[in-house]
DNA sequence: CTTCCACCGGAACCGTGGGAAA
DNA sequence: TTTCCCACGGTTCCGGTGGAAG
């Protein structure tokens, strides 16, 4: 509509972290390991699940996608899904958005079914066939029994993927067990030499030729240190601010503007995702630095006074802390009465 | 030592919202 | 339209616990 000609992006979808190349730069080991995990699946075997588990933004969830579609690309009768688990953290949720993706939504209705049809409804549409389902930031599942009716199932392959390394150290005992033979697969962070081909791939994709010199790409694989996420992040945003406005290449000034915004994005997009009263806690956390359980309370109620909210109750507000531990956006100290409350290690240093 | 009290957290319960069936 | 159903967030209730007071 708008007669408009690019001068810096070539393809603007090649450099959002979302985007899933045609091929994989790096990380061969953990691509074959994967494979060969999945591959029982052309014999029409029984798939071995995984646990994937590495700091963001060193492609888990990337290639995770990419081999699943690879995968069902191959052969068709192969089902795959992704459920991100923060999103979706109850098992009505993570089972609703299977079959979403399976294409039964309409067969059933979003309100008024129980967890148990749909796990029934799953069951039926799977019949013989035989599905991967990716479940990223499994950290976040609100009842981890889903894992264990997941990982019974036959003909159903999991992947399960998080950033913390004992995510499924918690679990159930009989989750556990029924996890018990998954293959354990490490993502280590990306070297500067690494996330500098990775830039190179995706500029050379989403760029027009000669926008961003080597030097701009080597200086943003070294300040990102390993997170790939945040190199192609920096990398997206200066080319944007140069689209913009210059239209004549990415300045370093580009890239010296996006970098603090790439840094400060992460908690805050965290906290986006909270209601009133947990973001009130979550201020107030972060505000006093440390802070007893016993004198949150009473801090919560003046705050609530002064935005005019209506407090909920003491226990609710456990129940918000709890959330939030589980957010991992408050850091959790000890048990029962003696814990103490505070945000994490960056946000230390401030407060009153 | 016993009693009391504040706080924690599990479990049952309730109100609400919204889609489906009657 | 009304009625029914169910997930979800919040509330109520209550038992457990350990420190402080008697």
């Amino acid at each position: 509509m708008y007669e408009f000609e690019n001068k810096i992006i070539k393809d603007g979808r090649v450099l959002k972290e979302q985007f899933i190349p045609s091929r994989i730069v790096h990380r061969d080991g953990q691509l074959k390991v994967i494979r060969d995990n999945l591959r029982p699946l052309l014999k029409r075997q029984q798939p071995r699940s995984m646990f994937i588990h590495g700091s963001p933004g060193t492609g888990k969830t990337c290639i995770s996608k990419y081999v699943t579609e690879e995968l069902s690309a191959h052969v068709s009768s192969v089902l795959h899904c992704y459920v991100n688990c923060w999103l979706y953290p109850s098992t009505f949720k993570i089972l609703f958005s299977i079959l979403q993706e399976f294409g039964v939504s309409m067969s059933i209705h979003r309100k008024g079914t129980p967890t148990d049809e749909l796990f029934d409804i799953f069951r039926k549409r799977l019949q013989d066939r035989q599905c991967v389902i990716v479940l990223d930031e499994v950290d976040q599942l609100e009842d981890d029994k889903i894992l264990y009716d997941l990982a019974r199932m036959e003909n159903v392959g999991l992947m399960l993927i998080s950033n913390d390394e004992h995510a499924l150290g918690g679990v159930d005992p009989r989750v556990r067990s029924s996890l018990a033979s998954v293959d354990t697969i490490h993502f280590p962070p990306y070297s500067f030499e690494e996330i500098r081909d990775i830039l190179r791939d995706r500029a050379e994709w989403g760029l027009l030729p000669g926008v961003v010199a080597k030097a701009q790409v080597d200086w943003i694989a070294r300040v990102s240190s390993g997170d790939a996420r945040i190199a192609l992040n920096v990398l997206r945003l200066a080319a944007e601010a140069a689209e913009n406005k210059d239209r004549e290449g990415i300045s370093d000034e580009h890239i010296r503007a996006a970098l603090p915004k790439v840094h400060v994005s992460e908690k805050e997009k965290a906290t986006e995702r909270l209601n009133e009263h947990q973001r009130m806690i979550y201020g107030i956390i972060s505000q006093s630095g440390e802070i007893k359980p016993e004198d949150l309370y009473p801090e919560y109620e003046k705050a609530c006074k002064k935005n005019g909210v209506d407090p909920i109750v003491d226990r609710s507000v456990r129940k918000c802390l709890e959330k939030l531990a589980q957010y991992k956006l408050v850091l959790a100290k000890g048990e029962g009465r003696w814990r103490v409350y505070s945000v994490g290690k960056e946000a230390a240093g401030e407060g009153s």
